[in-house]
This record gives structure tokens, C-alpha cells and sequence, in this order.
DNA sequence: GCACATTTACTCGGATACTATATGTCCGAGTTCAAACGG
DNA sequence: CCGTTTGAACTCGGACATATAGTATCCGAGTAAATGTGC
């Protein structure tokens, strides 16, 4: 198991989106470059981010492309883990206690089966450090964490990329 | 995203396995029997599961079958889960941030990948909740919620499945 | 009666197909700006 | 000179192939008890 190469994409993307100056927008083939991804891979992870309401796509001749719909400080990890990996748990419980020859009516089980209780319990607790951090926190993270080269570079490029 | 079946079945299994008295084995073909799941696969992973060192394998003409490599309380869900899904970290950075036009060489980064560390310090805190709960656990657990009409059932299953 | 060799019953183990999900790619639909045109 | 129309630039959006990992299955290899045989 391992979780889809778009979650990786989209956290970097979401970050360089709010990074962005207020009322700018990026286009996907831009954040394609940028990133060194493939272009078309991650324009169709960017649709399924803008289905799920965290970013949202401007069009026309000019200023269209991607933005955030929230402010950074409000989408969390959990948010884009979510919106691409969709929002049932990793674990589900196919009910194997109600199969098998001594098992009986579902109706007389009452307490939840055991494993899946203790799988969602460590579940949650993945969820719950996820929500704890925001594309805001990535973003000062990588402020600080900044190679100069690097930041130069990117501000010089980003000036050439926004109309 | 999701968790292999194989997960379920091993927890349900090995569960099972710490439930046998003290020496006993149980054939892979009983133990699929009994949970109502396809007798091959199951055998697929009881090797897996066999290749890490949480359950032994006993051959011969009686005797022979499946049993806890170690005592239960020293079996956590992480082991097991590891050992089906591999150690490997749910999410593998691919170093975004070393290509692209603005990137540096690696060796001018001193900081780690934030994503990748925000994604990782997640991930432990799943995997520490895994680890914290054993076999032993999930033996009392059931043991504590079963249904009387399956405890009775089970029982005799057992000491006609038993040699 | 006892020891040894052989048979037999029973199982695990790895190699082998099949299927669902993730990855990668394409072309048409949609929106806005800007220029061209006519009054 | 100004309003309207037309066109073009630029992008997103969903539909379409391919690769990888998970699921399912089979038959040969291996072990120990039980049996038969000879001493």
C-alpha cells in the first residue's frame, strides 16, 4: 500500500499556489514546469483538488489558471490527502465475523469487531496529525528552509510566468 | 488508497491462532474455513506473515499447520501490517524539490523536504498507535464481545477441527 | 518382541494467471480580452 | 470618436489508453506418523 504519487503533487502545488500574490492565478502547465512533473498528470489531480473546493480554477485569455479557494491557514493536509484519495478509511472492514459456519445473525453482534475498532483507532490518529498541519505551515516551512539560490531563482521565474 | 485485504485476514488469523491451546497448530485450508474467505489466498499470506517471523509453520502428517512464532502480547498490529504491506512508508517522497528549473543540487539542501516531514511525523503517529496494541489485546477483546451462541459454536468447531 | 525400511496421509511453498486501481495522455468546451468594423 | 461584433488566445474539463500492484489459483516439495517386514 502506498498512497498515490498525486498527494505528493498536489501538497507542493498547493503550497506554491499560496505563495502566490493575493489574486494571482497559476496555470497547471506552470505548476507542471515548476515541479518537473508531467503536465497532463497533474492538471487532472489539480480537477479533482478544484472538485473537492480547495482550489479553484479561473479561465479566459488572461489571469486564468489555479488559485486557492481558502486561505492557506485553512486547508489542512487532511483536506488534500481526502479530496485524492477519497474520504473512505484505508481499512475496511469486510465484516469477516458474520462469515464462516459458526458465525450468526449480524443482529445479535453488538459491540463493534474488535479489529476494525482498533484500526480505526490508529486511523484517527493518522487523520488527526494530518488536519493538525495547513498548507500555511508548509509554507512557512519552506520560507525558512529555503536554499537562497533557490528562492532567488524562483522569484526571478515566477515573475516571468505571472502576466 | 487502501489497505491490502490481506490485513484483515492476518488480524482475524493470527487472532485466532493466539485463541488455540498452548502447542496446537491450525492448517491454512481451516483457518480460511472457518472465516469463510478463499482457502489460496489466505495461504498466500500466512507465508508472508510466516517470511517475517510472526507465525511458524509445523509439517508432517499431524501436528501440522500454523501457529504463533512468539507469545501474543508480543505481536503488535504494526508487525503485522508491516509484514504484508512491506516497511516501506505509506508516502514516498520522490524529491520534488531537486528538479524543476529552479532547483539546486541536492547537496545544497541542509533542511528535509517539509512535505516529507509533515507527511512522516503523520504516518508515526499511525504507526505508533499500531504498535501499541498486540494480539493479546484482540484476543481479550473478542473473547469479551462474543456472542454466546458463536463462543459455543466456535468451541466445537475447534475440537473437531483439532487433532 | 524389537528395530528398521517403506508407505501414506497431510500439509506448506513458490510459481503462475487474472483483475482493479493508479498513472499517463489526448482533444474538445468554455471564457475573457482585444482588435476590427460600422455608425 | 464610440458602441457593437467578431475573432483569437489561452485555459480547463472530461473521456480515453497503459502500467503497476493486489487478488486469486494451482501443482510440486517436504515432513512425520503409521504400517509392514525381517531378525
Amino acid at each position: 500500500m502506498r498512497l498515490s504519487m498525486g498527494v505528493e503533487s498536489m501538497l507542493h502545488s498547493c503550497t506554491m499556489l499560496g505563495l502566490l500574490p493575493p489574486g494571482k492565478s497559476l496555470p497547471a502547465a506552470k505548476l507542471a514546469e515548476y515541479h518537473g512533473l508531467p503536465a497532463a498528470y497533474l492538471a487532472k489531480q489539480l480537477q479533482t483538488v478544484a472538485a473537492a473546493g480547495l482550489v479553484e480554477a479561473g479561465r479566459g485569455r488572461v489571469n486564468s489558471g489555479y488559485r486557492l479557494a481558502r486561505p492557506p491557514d485553512d486547508i489542512t493536509l487532511l483536506d488534500i490527502v481526502d479530496a485524492i484519495e477519497g474520504p473512505q478509511p484505508i481499512f475496511r472492514c469486510t465484516d469477516i465475523r458474520f462469515r464462516g459456519p459458526c458465525a450468526a445473525d449480524p443482529s445479535n453482534y453488538t459491540a463493534v469487531c474488535a479489529v476494525n475498532a482498533a484500526m480505526r483507532q490508529a486511523e484517527q490518529a493518522w487523520r488527526e496529525a494530518l488536519a493538525s498541519t495547513t498548507i500555511a505551515d508548509l509554507m512557512a516551512a519552506v520560507a525558512v528552509d529555503a536554499v537562497p539560490e533557490v528562492a532567488d531563482k524562483s522569484s526571478i521565474w515566477l515573475q516571468n510566468s505571472l502576466r
